[in-house]
RNA sequence: GGGCGGUUAGCUCAGUUGGUUAGAGCGCCUCGCUUACACCGAGGAGGUCGCAGGUUCGAGUCCUGCACCGCCCA
């Protein structure tokens, strides 16, 4: 059957075509091996997309390096389990639908809680499913039988379930506290959904007179409308200055109300004027002042950010008025002391940039303590491996200054609080189902508490509760922990941090299977709780001039737009080649274009096989043994090619164990164009036509059809698609197993690996390449073939080139080569190396002044390197101290420097 | 305020524990449709590795300071 590829590569259609059939055949569901089993296992979980996401450059780059993995591992043998699934995203989702029912005119208030979700959940059929359609059509290699949605019936049960446990060991409570509060989103947030920017603001000096006395404290503070709920004016113990007013009150302005001066830490004395105003309802280090003094918690602002019925005649206004009458007023009243002009760092709520307000409220926390130490241990004895290492001080450092979690939201999407009120004495009943009656009070009115959890609550269980957790299943003997986790720095505290607090909890005790375990190379690690044995945090991906890519800025690169226009292919090639670990990708779409033209290298390097292969009849030996690549006939090139190609294969494994996912990318690069098809094809092409042996030909044709099946599964982690499409072409539709992604990743064969080969060849290709500069200088034309001749000191090199002198003839626009006993380096056209000189015969004069300044140029360099190993072989303490290679190299390279240095002195001199 | 990262060719970036001649892609210049590929081939130009010190036989790589850019935490 002859193989028609069309002339030019066109991704679109071989793209779309392949990711149907990887997903119809189910070829990456994984099935929970029975006991026995002892393959190797590599589990990744994909972290869970929103469902209110639309694919962007960061899943994208997060995709590309995770599947380059999975395929990677899958290709070695490993059991690749990838898990999809998706996030309900609690206030996004929500957000989403209530943007969507004031278009309708509707509100949620009007609806009530239970029609809301059910609306929320059609959302979901419709909308939550984007970015896993996407991914299917980018061919991500994930097991789509597995997937997941946090909202799934089995992992909210698991949610309960862990509430309940987490409740029943005293590490969630219920209290009264300052949290962040959006009044936009109309829920308490966690301190990481707060972001901190700097603006310009004031800071207000304000005099409060003391009680009894002609004297004033004057405090400062950025927030003068908090003034109308302080309880307190704090000095510090040690200040001197007040020592006198301690037990004293002051008048609070504009309230008229007596308050008391405390001596407290939260005074500093270098600041300002050393005492501060404590608001405890409104601040949160106020508030720890406020409890270690028992003052009371007065809150001036409600939920709405409106001064409530406590501030008085203020009641009612927006913080922001507010805060203008209360200045106007102080002023006016001669309370205010002055303004200075002050840098804040606001809080603003991520997601809707209000700005966040520290509100007293009933909140459920996680005691975060005790999971935090097992989490910190986890990484400090390198149980969980972070890469890039400096990660690893960075996670460490936040999750020892880590604070209590604010875990409950005011929303209703989400899974709700397992807790009941009873409505007769008030008792609060944590429970798994919800309860018949009060165990207090035995009243059977009860009413479940109206919050939900934090999203990122259930997304930190999903290693285990997508294994079947709480039930003990053989899926968690297998597969967990999972082995890596693939993700942004963003979310290392979000999701990561609280993954491995709540795998080293619930996991705790769990024992992977041992024989796998150890199959999987996981045999020196002691702990099988943790959630995965290995992180890797990837970089972002910028715009092209390096700026964070937003959609306010406008300058956000759709992956789907470049992925029409490149391929999904050029796309995932580039975002490999560009991810050096720790370095953020500036993505450049001229770099995409330049891998769209190496995919499409490829593909005329495939049609060339093909034709070759239709030509001649031969088939493609199914070897998938690792010796596919030994070639059947020795000629320089093929034990050059199979050195080289071996030599890389074992470069690109080391490069994907170790994440450096650029390396492997450029290696596969440079070894296919720049010396597969830029020097091996080019040198067999005459085997390959060569009528009067059939047999020579047909042995060459099947070297090719070798190195290429194996270079196509080498770049296949990268290029799923094209190389599916090609390898699938060579076997005539009868392929030994149902997709490349199914066949055996290369592994170097060191026994093929040839140094004198490779350094015969790169003498070889450097004596085409002075022959063709010469050409060049000389503007030979091209059609033209010119008699040259040589001289090579050594037998070795003569040989060689004896027996490659038809490549040369050929690939150089050589009629003719004589070997001469004399060095031709002082002949003008010719050029030197150390190992030959090389004579180019042709009557045109050479450009003397441009050979000269060329050569004056090369001396110079020379020179300098000569001086520079000389300098360093003279040191004694050199020659004592480097390691012997080094020595003996530098010795070669002097050497060589010194007979070129001779030719080229002797051919300067030659031309004046 | 604390911490982290970056600064290498016109542009975008590599350069793993210090070790021989600092690389690639794109762009640029010259030539060429040679029976896979003009999304190509051949040849070429282009860098005192941000600045200043230091350690070392040896520094793009390690240390200190400075400058500029960026990020995170408080």
């Amino acid at each position: 059957m002859p193989h028609e590829l069309p002339k030019s590569y066109e991704p679109g259609a071989i793209e779309a075509r392949w990711a149907e059939y990887w997903v119809r055949e189910k070829l990456f569901h994984v099935d929970t091996p029975p006991a026995g089993d002892t393959r190797p296992v590599f589990t990744l979980l994909l972290p869970p997309p929103n469902v209110t996401g639309r694919l962007h450059m960061g899943h994208m780059l997060n995709q590309t390096q995770m599947d380059i993995l999975v395929r990677w591992h899958r290709m070695r043998g490993f059991l690749t389990l990838w898990l999809p699934g998706t996030d309900h995203a609690g206030i996004a989702t929500q957000m989403m639908v209530d943007r969507q029912l004031r278009s309708e005119g509707k509100s949620r208030l009007e609806m009530g809680r239970e029609k809301f979700v059910e609306r929320v959940w059609e959302w979901k059929k419709l909308y939550g499913g984007a970015i896993l359609d996407q991914m299917k059509r980018l061919g991500a290699s994930v097991d789509w039988e597995r997937e997941y949605f946090t909202m799934d019936e089995n992992l909210s049960r698991a949610v309960r379930e862990v509430f309940v446990r987490l409740y029943e060991q005293g590490l969630i409570y219920r209290g009264k506290y300052i949290v962040n509060w959006c009044a936009d989103c109309g829920t308490a947030i966690s301190d990481l959904e707060v972001k901190h920017e700097d603006v310009q603001g004031k800071l207000y000096e304000i005099r409060y007179p003391v009680v009894g006395s002609s004297e004033f404290i004057t405090v400062a503070t950025t927030r003068p409308e908090t003034m109308l709920g302080d309880t307190a004016v704090a000095l510090n113990p040690r200040d001197e200055r007040y020592l006198h007013l301690h037990g004293k009150k002051v008048l609070l302005p504009l309230m008229n109300r007596e308050i008391p001066i405390i001596a407290d830490e939260l005074a500093q004395p270098e600041f300002g004027t050393g005492a501060v105003k404590v608001t405890p309802a409104h601040d949160p280090n106020d508030f720890e002042a406020g409890r270690r003094h028992n003052l009371p918690q007065i809150e001036v602002i409600d939920e709405q950010n409106k001064m409530s019925a406590n501030a008085g005649a203020y009641a009612g206004l927006d913080r922001f008025a507010a805060r203008e009458r209360v200045v106007a007023d102080l002023t006016a009243q001669g309370f205010l002391v002055g303004t200075k002009d002050y840098t804040i760092a606001i809080g603003k709520c991520d997601r809707s940039g209000t700005i966040v307000e520290p509100r007293l409220s009933e909140q459920w926390f996680v005691k975060i303590g005790p999971l935090a130490k097992k989490a910190i241990a986890a990484v400090e004895s390198g149980e969980i491996t972070i890469t890039p290492d400096n990660y690893r001080q960075i996670y460490l450092n936040w999750m020892n200054n880590i604070h209590d979690w604010c875990v409950s939201r005011q929303l209703w999407w989400g899974h709700r609080i397992p807790a009941w009120t009873c409505d007769a004495c008030k008792e609060v009943t944590v429970a798994r189902e919800a309860p018949v009656k009060c165990p207090k009070c035995g009243g059977a009115k009860l009413e479940q508490v109206t919050d939900v959890l934090d999203t990122w609550f259930s997304s930190g269980l999903l290693p285990f509760t997508t294994l079947g957790w709480p039930e003990k299943t053989r899926d968690q003997e297998v597969f967990y922990p999972t082995t890596l986790l693939i993700t942004a720095y963003e979310i290392l505290f979000f999701w990561v941090a609280r993954m491995i607090m709540f795998g080293c909890h619930f996991m705790e005790g769990h024992e992977q299977d041992p024989a796998i375990k150890k199959a999987s190379g996981w045999a020196e690690k002691k702990n099988d709780s943790v959630p995965f044995r290995e992180v890797y945090i990837h970089a972002l991906v910028r715009d092209a001039d390096r700026q964070k890519m937003s959609k306010t800025k406008g300058n956000v690169i759709d992956p789907l737009e470049i992925i029409e226009r490149f391929g999904t292919d050029a796309t995932r090639f580039t975002l490999a080649a560009m991810a050096a670990p720790g370095t953020d990708i500036a993505f450049n779409e001229s770099r995409t274009d330049g891998y769209r033209a190496f995919a499409n290298k490829i593909w005329n390097a495939a049609r060339f096989m093909f034709m070759n292969v239709d030509r001649l009849g031969t088939g493609l030996r199914p070897v998938l043994d690792g010796s596919e690549t030994r070639p059947y006939m020795d000629a320089l090139e093929d034990r050059w090619i199979a050195s080289r190609f071996n030599r890389v294969t074992a470069e690109v494994n080391e490069a994907l164990r170790t994440y450096r996912f650029h390396e492997a990318a450029n290696r596969i690069y440079d070894v296919f164009w720049g010396e597969f098809c830029d020097w091996y094809i080019e040198l067999i092409k005459p085997r390959l036509m060569e009528t009067a042996s059939p047999e020579t030909a047909k042995l060459a044709c099947e070297n090719l059809a070798g190195l290429f099946e194996a270079s196509l599964r080498l770049l296949h982690p990268v290029m799923p698609f094209i190389t599916e499409e090609i390898w699938q072409a060579m076997y005539d539709g009868k392929p030994p197993v149902k997709s490349i992604a199914l066949a055996a990743y290369p592994a170097a064969d060191e026994s093929q690996i040839d140094l004198g080969a490779e350094t015969e060849m790169a003498v070889l290709k450097d004596l085409i390449a002075s022959v063709r500069n010469v050409r060049a200088e000389l503007k030979v034309e091209p059609k033209v073939k010119v008699p040259v001749e040589v001289f090579a000191q050594e037998r070795e090199i003569r040989s060689m080139i004896e027996q490659n002198r038809s490549a040369v003839e050929r690939l150089a626009g050589v009629e003719s080569i004589k070997f001469v006993e004399r060095s031709l380096a002082n002949r003008a056209g010719a050029r030197s190396t150390a190992r030959f000189d090389v004579l180019v015969i042709y009557e045109k004069k050479i450009d003397v002044s441009a050979e000269c300044e060329r050569l004056t140029k090369e001396l110079e360099k020379m020179e300098k390197e000569i001086a520079n190993g000389q300098r360093q072989l003279g040191n004694e303490q050199f020659l004592a101290k480097a390691p012997a290679s080094v020595v003996e190299g530098l010795r070669r390279r002097a050497e060589e420097l010194r007979v070129l240095r001779e030719k080229t002195v002797s051919k300067m001199k030659e031309l004046g």
